[in-house]
DNA sequence: TAGATATTTAGAAAATCATCTAAATACCAG
DNA sequence: CTGGTATTTAGATGATTTTCTAAATATCTA
């Protein structure tokens, strides 16, 4: 079911580089935050997309929510794009 | 520069699912209309924005217009998600 | 409990997107 | 050249998306 709002979270510049940076580690809503040009809710709306997507996770730390890839979707979006480089010519 | 196209094309589940029939072998525009319940200049649209991320190329042949994939953008998608999956826990 | 910090939710405005109908373009056959 | 088929372009409309500000919620510390 997620697969399409995976597909549809990954189309925002914001979100992929939220993702990159989540790559080297976890980071609090206000550390991502501070990447970007943008006020802090519109972040906040993107992680919640992020989060609907399955793309991360995320877990409450006293006053600091941590955010986390979740890699299990990006396996399903990886094997769709294998696919298609793979069985180039193959018609199946 | 046609990377953020690229994720903005494959977005959208219209044009995954063209995508997904050119995988079987090239079609006219008009083949690949008669697969759905949409208009012909909406599909004509969205092969359109599959060509303007290089997804698919076109070429003429009399009357009809032959769409087929290019998967040398699809290498570059995968490698993208591949990061994501392979370098996993290894924070770089 | 009161004040400070971290984050999200609500609601509005502007931009982008998917779709439609009507018209244009390109090509073929007679 | 004319009529027919294939496809795209133009322009409009409604839906979705991104971003903002203001307010709400949650947690910490004194």
């Amino acid at each position: 079911m997620s697969f399409n709002e995976a597909f549809k979270a990954i189309a925002d510049p914001t979100r992929r580089k939220i993702l990159s940076l989540l790559r080297k580690g976890d980071l609090t809503a206000g550390e991502i935050a501070s990447h970007f040009d943008m006020q802090k809710p519109s972040v906040s709306h993107h992680l919640k997309i992020l989060k609907q997507a399955d793309l991360v996770q995320d877990r409450r730390d006293g006053q600091h929510i941590y955010y986390s890839l979740n890699t299990t979707v990006f396996q399903d979006l990886l094997s769709w794009f294998y696919d298609f480089v793979e069985k180039e010519g193959k018609k199946q």
